[in-house]
DNA sequence: ATAACGCCTGTACCAACTACAGGCTCAAGA
DNA sequence: TCTTGAGCCTGTAGTTGGTACAGGCGTTAT
């Protein structure tokens, strides 16, 4: 029984197996401030229990839904201080949603466009293509 | 009258205004090679003209409709080289369109599933959030 | 004993720009 | 004429959200 695996805890593939992050992002988290630095073995080896899965997984559930880097710092603020309300998560979660439904918007306009320029193209081994006329515009 | 003013054509910020581009991003697609280096003033100022100002817009218009910089790079190949047709203009729109509506269903989903969580939230002065409830699930 | 992993660190790279530093050139006003 | 401010030049660094690698230990299995 080695000294190492004497000290119980998840080693960093073992928290990318659970959370199914990547291997480098956990690390990245850690030095951007996203996770908290775990405590190390006698050798240095990173040791993560439950509550670093936990934070892992809300994490990554929120770049899931969108939220960037530093809207997650902030939910995670709310969280660690344990002084959130449900109207203040509401007040972040608001602008984000309508950025959201924006990029949605934006990209059913772009999906038009290209589906209705390409509607018009005859897609035989002619030189001219409306798409490219299109494009030029 | 000077040396400069004499040799016509574009500057820089000329063109920047005509296209809408931003300054830098002109050197920049110089750079890597999607524009081409224009001809220069006897002290070195970029000297456009009106091709360049189609080629930009060209660039510009394939961006907005969310085309990658190596796939306009590879429609401008086509275009360069005068032989392309509709079919390969449509093979590669075909794909693009195809990631684009991917993009807006996975947005979507988001979407849908954010609203919901917020439809549960209170919105009032109550710790506990249903919304973080779900990021932490 | 030694190979083949796993973990450590720092650093470089990706897209697609944007911004800045430090140095010329140019047009116009005092 | 001198000067001031704008505009242009170059190269390089920063942005976001990671990913990949190099070089060096530690651990484990054969």
């Amino acid at each position: 029984m080695s000294e190492h695996a004497s000290v119980k805890g998840l080693q960093r593939s073992a928290l990318s197996k659970r959370t199914g992050c990547h291997l480098e992002t956990i690390r990245y988290y850690e030095n951007i401030g996203l996770m908290p630095e775990p405590p190390r073995s006698p050798k240095g080896y990173r040791l993560y229990d439950e509550t670093h899965v936990r934070r892992l997984r809300f994490i990554l559930r929120s770049r899931e839904l969108g939220f960037g880097i530093d809207e997650i710092r902030g939910l995670l603020d709310l969280v660690d201080r344990k002084c959130q309300t449900c109207a203040e998560i509401q007040e972040r979660t608001k602008p984000h949603l309508a950025e959201i439904r924006a990029k949605i918007a934006d990209l059913r306009r772009i999906e038009r466009l290209l589906a209705q320029t390409m509607a018009q193209c005859s897609g035989e081994d002619v030189p001219e293509c409306p798409i490219l006329d299109a494009l030029a515009a």
